[in-house]
Formats: C-alpha cells, structure tokens, sequence
DNA sequence: TTCGCGTATTAAGTATGCAAAAGACATTCT
DNA sequence: AGAATGTCTTTTGCATACTTAATACGCGAA
C-alpha cells in the first residue's frame, strides 16, 4: 500500500511560512534595512492573526536579522561597516575549517565539478545569477565537511552579510571571484591545506573589501535608524 | 537630578525572564538533556499564561538548545559525542580569531590579572567555582577582541556544549587546566599569536577529549531521545 | 513662544478561548 | 488473538480580547 508518492499534505506551519517570506524579504532587500517589522500590519498581509507574525519576528531577532526593542516594536538590523568586518571575520575562520576538512576526504568529483562550474562564468553573467552560485558553492563546501553545526553557524553569518552585501550587488567582478574560487577548489584538488586556507583568506578578503569600499562611497547604505 | 542609582523599576518582560530560567535550567542540567518542555506544565510552574513560555521556547529553539516538533512539543537536545565534537571544532576556530587579536591588542593588565587569578586555582576548588571562572574568562577574551558577534556566535557554542559538559564536571582536573590557561596568556602578553593559537588549541583539545572520554565511558549521558 | 503637563491613540505584552492534531485506549471485526 | 478502526484526552497552533506602556497631540501657564 505504499505508492511512495504523497508527500505531507500541510508541511509547514504559518510560523514558518512567514518566518521565511519575512526573511526573504530582508535578506533580499525588499524590506530595507532599519525598517520597523509591525505585527499589525504584516499579519494583516499575511490575513493571518497577530500570534504567528510575533513568533516570527521573535525567530528572526534570534538570528540577529532584527532586533527588537522593548514595548517599540522590532526592526531590521542595520549593519555598520565594522559588523560587515567582523562578520567576515568570522566567517573565514567557519569556512576556514570546512576547506581543511575537504582539504583531507577530498571529494573529487564534487571538487572537479564545481571547478567546470566556476570555469564558465563570465563578467557579463546576471548578479543575482551569480550569487546564487556563490552561495550554493559555499553552502556544499560546509555540507560536505560533515560538521553539522558549521551550517547552522555560516547561516547565520550569511544571512546578516547578505543584508549588506545586497547594497553591492554587482559591484564585484564575477570573473575574478571565479578565478578565485577556482584556486581554493585546485587547492584542495592537492590536498594542500595550506594553501587552500591562503586563498580562502584572500577570497574573502577581496569579497570584504568590495563590499567596505561600496559601503564607504554610498553612506545612505547603511545611516543611522530613523 | 541624575543620581545613576536607580534602574529601571521593571526591566525585563515575562518572555525574558522565562527565556532565561528556562536556559539556566537547561544549561545546568536541571532539567536534564532529552526532556519534553510542556507549554502547560511550564506555564503552571511559572503561574503565567502559555504565551510567554511558547515566546521563550521558540528562541530556545533557535539558540539550538530546543529542538521543535511540528504538534508534538520540544525538547531538550541530546548531543551525541559528534556533536561535542563539532562544537569544540567550531569553538577553537571562534576562539582563535579572539586570542590573534589580543596578541596584537595585548591588554597588560587584564591579562596579568588573569594570569594571577588561575596562579591561584588548585584541584581541591569546587567545581562549579571553576567552571564559572573560566566561562568568564572566556567571555572577557572575545569581549575584549572587539569584535561584535563573537560573543553572539560563541554563546549560541558555549550554551550547548555546556548542556555536554555539565556530565563531565569535575572530570577535568583543574590544576592542569589552568596551566593551560596560563600558558595560552603568556604567549598573547609575548605577543606570539602562533603560539597562543597552538597552545589555545592544546587547551580545547584536552578539554574535548576529556569531555569524550566521559561520554564513552557514560554512554546513558547522551543515549537516544524517547 | 516655549516648556510642562495631561490626555488620546496606537501598538506591544499577556491572557484566554477555540479548533484540530497526536497519542492512548477501547472496541469491533476477521 | 491480532489488526484495524473509532473515540477520548491531551496539547499544540492560532485567533482574539484585554491590559498597559510609549508616543503624539493639545492645551495652558510662564
């Protein structure tokens, strides 16, 4: 009697649904940084009651994506250039190690796909065609490296990068950033841990700096909270 | 008019304060590893009505100490020896970006002051005493790195890897430990960030060996949920 | 005009009620 | 007896109503 074909017909609770459409929204910059969330407001968006909006927003301050102010409402964070920095910081120490661990099991078959991948992209690509990629490449790498709380980690990272990194979309040369991620990869193709944390470094270094020099020639970016 | 004795009369709200109890509680194995969190029975013991305790469940949830199950409740994680692993993995990488920076920054009287403080610690301490002095010294490591997530991030390591620990108190012998400690401060007041990193490592290693080894030999420490 | 105070309005914090899902148990049918 | 189904209980998920804090507004006095 099992056709292994039915999947759950309700999978998710409203919680989750607006935990993800409210995070999407942020993370891609539909909804500004500093914007206050209204619980008012979103769940009449959502046509849904107040209760499940709260818990959302509650899920996202817990992520560092908003934060909330007591008895003021919650607000989208508004990263500084120093978080931007400190946020890279961290996370090359995380990736850091998923790069020594590939670096020892060595996933050929990943490494050398990846590599073709990366090879093909051209300055010309979309932006956001590119990010994605980006992200895909970086969310394999700490999935293979088999330590299960290093996904748990980079995305949080990741999600409050991606709010400043929405400001400088485009702004980074793919090709070069290809380049890039093609030396870490032949780093690891060799087993040279060494050198693929090297490069790693000065990915994310370049990623950082193009990222901060955005932020320094468009303030408005990231200004103080109305 | 400003006499800067007086705090708030009311500072935190019910979702805090629960949040926070229910934390320690967890944190120090009150209510150990594995247990169910009834909203009811919680909001009961706290004489309040169920929203707060589902509030502060949910970011238990999101630190990772809780894990949620759709109509069925959360629970109190049960790490498994991999996940200590893990996290002392993802710990020395974090606390190794704190021990670089204060090679550089090198605070001379915080660090001979720490350096005093465990001189002083012998193996006939109370463990308890000693484990909260050196959660503290950690914290004033990263608080003193200067850079804003570490804490955020470390925290999230710390609070779960405690839920571990806590089996093993008393395990790790504490003289040897801080020497550990002192050696790790000697090489940031020398400035020797290589060092201080190889010596941090050590530390961490030792202090997750000992942790796993007690786990091997308690294997109803962290058995399978019910 | 400006400062201080009181009031109104809005929105967050909390309590409670209702619907529905999961698990336990009983019952029936083969 | 054992499997399957129906029923009951418990508890979660969501909605809504109520309470209270924060801000805005307006008025009067200096």
């Amino acid at each position: 009697m099992d056709f292994a074909i039915f999947t759950p017909a309700v999978t998710q609770n409203l919680r989750e649904v607006v935990y993800n459409q409210i995070k999407e929204a942020i993370v891609n910059g539909i909804i500004p940084a500093g914007s206050k969330l209204s619980e008012l407001e979103l769940s009449r968006q959502f046509s849904i009651s107040r209760t499940p909006v709260r818990e959302a927003i509650r899920q996202l301050a817990e992520t560092g994506l908003v934060s909330l102010s007591s008895r003021r409402g919650a607000y989208v964070i508004l990263p500084t250039a120093k978080d931007a920095e400190d946020l890279y910081e961290i996370r090359y120490a995380l990736e850091a190690i998923s790069v020594e661990r590939l670096c020892a099991s060595r996933p050929e078959d990943f490494l050398r796909r990846a590599r073709a991948t990366f090879e093909e992209v051209s300055n010309d690509w979309d932006a956001n065609r590119f990010m994605k990629l980006d992200t895909e490449f970086h969310a394999d790498i700490w999935r293979l490296a088999g330590n299960n709380y290093l996904g748990f980690m980079l995305g949080k990272v990741g999600d409050i990068i991606q709010i400043c990194r929405h400001y400088a979309i485009g702004n980074i040369p793919k090709a070069d950033s290809s380049r890039e991620h093609i030396a870490i990869i032949d780093a690891m193709l060799s087993s040279n841990a060494e050198a693929a944390r090297q490069k790693l470094r000065e990915h994310i270094e370049r990623t950082r700096d193009g990222l901060l020099k955005y932020i320094s020639t468009h303030p408005e970016a990231t200004g103080p909270a109305d």
